[in-house]
DNA sequence: CGCGACGTTGATTTGCCTCAACGATTGTGG
DNA sequence: CCACAATCGTTGAGGCAAATCAACGTCGCG
């Protein structure tokens, strides 16, 4: 059983030193390379992905036929098509590793078994949820206050790290403008 | 207690009706006028709200002044300011009332106390969380590909009760642009 | 009745997109 | 190891969606 989801985990709730060896038997891990593809639209999705290392992009491809990248997910986050996971519905979402990556898949199946076995991972995975979905309500707010160069000035000083580590053109798709006007604020703040 | 909040647990988990009848020893019941507030910015937020009849505006002030609709809650809705109820930080969400409400209070202690007694509810609020986040995803999704006008006529057409309910102006603020814009969308789509 | 809240209209401005073309860099097969 | 293609970033011209500002109608309420 990998390490730094035991971390995460203990963040969160205890389990005692027989219940993190249990914890295993749960997640299925799997490693992908750059750009390889965990889910696609159109698919069934019946899994939630933990990022161990590396990251993820979550994406679709918009009526224009562009692709508009919805979100990222690195090392100690939880994501999937969380929509289609609820609802039984098709995959509207597809999910890359930006580069090499090493994930723990969770399936429902695994979840609910787990659930029964040790109740407090469902405090767990309510807690990450909860975080997650306060998370994309600050975001909400950001997409509605911020000119798009406001935008990318804030997410450079808050995460120099990351804007290294992604190509440019992914990040303009997360943030919502073209990769040319990418261009243009960048020679304006000469940095 | 009431029962569109116990209606609404049933559609996510089973409860026995003892525990039904225990349920209401930990919500409160508040009314609200319109225009009331329920939860101000720059306040400690220790509760999650749950709509029972009427409809919460979920706001906060921009740099320029200007205030921001983040979000409405209606009936068999729970909202909060999940950030600062999480990380346990002062509100900088603002709560109000768009018309006369009734809400049902959960507290952080009295949840604590509510899953102690009954797991089954850790198990109702994860399901919440997960669905609000799925939802927040989407909606993330209808923001990045759709003008301004665009979402405006989608809104009408997947929700025209709603329309009909809160002022021109709230609608314009959580479509995120101006009312003289949307007067602009009205009258090219005569209707 | 009179004031304040809400909605409308029009003129002007601007943030950002589209399209097209051109470097630079990376990768790949011969 | 080179040639060539594909991918990625930059530049500039032109255009449109939506904001801003100011002014004016209208309705409901104290």
């Amino acid at each position: 059983m990998n390490t730094s989801l035991q971390d995460h985990i203990k963040r969160f709730i205890s389990l005692d030193d027989n219940q993190f060896d249990r914890l295993g038997d749960y997640f299925e891990r799997r490693m992908l390379e750059k750009k390889q593809t965990l889910l696609s639209e159109g698919n069934a999705c019946h899994e939630m992905f933990f990022v161990v290392k590396g990251c993820l992009q979550i994406c679709y491809i918009k009526k224009n036929g562009t692709e508009q990248t919805i979100d990222f997910a690195i090392e100690n986050w939880w994501t999937s098509d969380f929509m289609a996971l609820h609802s039984h519905t098709l995959a509207t979402l597809t999910i890359k590793a930006v580069e090499k990556t090493e994930v723990l898949v969770l399936s429902a199946f695994s979840q609910k078994r787990l659930f029964a076995e040790m109740p407090e991972m469902e405090t767990y995975f309510r807690l990450i949820f909860q975080r997650a979905y306060a998370a994309s309500q600050r975001r909400i707010c950001l997409l509605y206050e911020f000119s798009r160069e406001d935008l990318y000035l804030q997410f450079c000083k808050n995460f120099p790290a990351f804007v290294q580590r992604v190509p440019q053109y992914l990040l303009a798709s997360f943030l919502g403008f073209t990769p040319e006007y990418l261009s243009e604020i960048r020679k304006k703040n000469i940095s």
